[in-house]
RNA sequence: GUCCCCAUCGUCUAGCCUGGUCCAGGACACCGGCCUUUCACGCCGGCGACAGGGGUUCAAAUCCCCUUGGGGACGCCA
């Protein structure tokens, strides 16, 4: 058995989309389980669309979930020597030939053919005819005209076409470049890729690739096709449903494990689990696990799971991912003990870690900003509320172990002594200090408020 | 239009290959309850699916065929 090799190979023509990171993830997955290699390959054949940017895009992306890629990435717009070598060859042997049929004869054959009720395709005009290399010729595969072209989908299982259904694909355009097949073919091969993972828009491609590879007489590779993500409307996945970008979706405040997670059991699974860290997940991950139709993406779904991460993360962790969105919202240069402490509270309350961002700033605010709830004020800061918690600041402003612990304990004294229930000055106390009816615990919201702060809270809303 | 692929709760899925243990299991969401100082968390319970029709078989979610529905591909894009 030759070691496994898979590969990522994206075209750098925008940023890195939740379905290419889904396929990235698998070849990653597979490569890692297998103790194989994952090689990434940039085709950047179409220099007009093909950017730099978004070749950076696209990694940034990659480190972000933690795809990590085994040596140097590759571009296929630097070998394009290599790939007019293998052009050269099948040229040779008679296995490609030359053709001079211009964009518009070959439209025209196509348009014949639909209204035909056919298969839209060239038709070979050039196949037999001895064409010299020139301007405006390019190089097509002379593939077999009968006979079925069939392989083994690792997910799909046999895919079989038959060969009248494909064309003599181009292999070489008139300006001298590779075409996407050919150069994907060539790159495969000499990658040694052992395992081809990509997305079902790809299928249709396949038993052409399969064709080049029997004209140059190499193995094939096994294919596996992983379905489409489809918006809520069933519809394929695109901008009009929301955030398509990797990179959005980390402005949003989902974390990396979380998307991982997600995107992972988002058309594979392992039994019923449901939670996987990234090593569980390395071990599990087998491609024939993968579904064979269609996924809906599910924003819930993706939020249970960031919430699930959110609350197993530690509060240093999430304090240092916390102060740049805090710093974008007003409050920059925050100190880290004091935002670790705060973020506990949160933990169990939020499902992304913008939503975590904004709730902090309650805390960071300073009493004179505080923003009071009319409603919530009216209905709780009754005469007899203020009575006891103007009593209750006595103790507050003297107790000398401001902790939840202690305050717990200073509160219940004095329940007892007025004879009331906590129910009775929960709320009042909550929105004096909180200025809204919600809010983590008392006890632990005054703690990290601190003595002062909580008083001076305390001190306007009674004032009011 | 032609070809290829797909089809289990609203959603992600287990089960399907190797028919019976499935009047179909889990998870998200939703609903109800418990816990409770609010909001959450957590726990418990509920709702909810084998697309339809034919076969094959003692027996079909599981195998076969058709229909319907959905998706993808038909580029000198990738």
């Amino acid at each position: 058995m030759s070691p496994v090799v898979t590969r990522f190979a994206p075209s750098p023509t925008g940023f890195l989309h939740i379905g290419g990171a889904r396929t990235a993830l698998f070849n990653w997955l597979y490569a890692r389980n297998q103790g194989g290699t994952f090689l990434l390959r940039i085709e950047d054949t179409d220099r007009e669309r093909s950017t730099r940017e978004a070749t950076e895009a696209i990694l940034e992306s990659m480190k972000w979930l933690g795809l990590s890629w085994d040596g140097e990435p590759i571009f296929q717009s630097q070998r394009f020597e290599i790939y007019n070598r293998y052009i050269d060859q099948l040229l040779e042997k008679g296995q490609a030939y030359y053709c001079s049929c211009s964009p518009e004869q070959v439209e025209a054959m196509r348009e014949k053919a639909r209204a035909e009720g056919r298969k839209p395709k060239y038709d070979g005009n050039c196949r037999e005819k001895t064409v010299t290399p020139g301007p405006g010729v390019v190089v097509r595969l002379k593939a077999p005209l009968h006979g079925k072209t069939l392989y083994q989908d690792v997910v799909k299982g046999p895919v079989a076409v038959d060969n009248a259904e494909l064309d003599d694909l181009i292999l070489r355009r008139s300006d001298g470049s590779p075409t996407y097949n050919l150069a994907v073919v060539v790159d495969d091969h000499e990658m040694a890729v052992t395992h081809v993972i990509r997305g079902d828009d790809h299928v249709a491609n396949t038993p052409r690739q399969v064709l080049l590879y029997q004209a140059f007489g190499w193995d094939l590779p096994a294919f596996g096709h992983v379905p489409m993500i489809l918006g809520p409307d069933k519809q394929k996945l695109s901008k009009r449903h929301g955030a398509l970008s990797v990179m959005e979706y980390e402005k949003m405040g989902y974390l990396p494990e979380a998307m991982v997670n997600y995107l992972a059991r988002l058309g594979w699974s392992h039994g019923d689990q449901e939670i996987f860290s990234r090593q569980e997940l390395t071990q599990a991950f087998s491609p024939e696990n993968l579904g064979r139709s269609a996924a809906v993406f599910d924003t819930q779904k993706l939020d249970w799971l960031n919430a699930h991460y959110i609350k197993e993360a530690s509060p240093a962790t999430l304090a240092g991912l916390l102060a740049p969105r805090l710093a974008d919202l007003g409050f920059p240069d925050l100190d880290p003990k004091v935002l670790e402490a705060i973020v506990p509270l949160y933990q169990t309350r939020s499902k992304t870690l913008a939503e975590m961002a904004q709730a902090c700033t309650f805390f960071l605010i300073p009493a004179a900003a505080l923003e009071y709830d009319q409603e919530a004020m009216a209905k709780f800061l009754t005469p007899e509320a203020r009575a006891h918690l103007q009593a209750l600041r006595q103790g507050l402003a003297g107790l000398a172990d401001f902790k939840a612990t202690a305050l717990e304990g200073l509160l219940n004294t004095y329940l007892e002594k007025a004879g009331i229930k906590f129910k009775i000055i929960a709320q009042p106390l909550r929105v004096a200090v909180t200025g809204k009816t919600a809010s983590p615990g008392l006890h632990e919201t005054l703690e990290v408020l601190g003595q002062e702060e909580s008083l001076a809270r305390l001190d306007r809303a009674l004032a009011l």
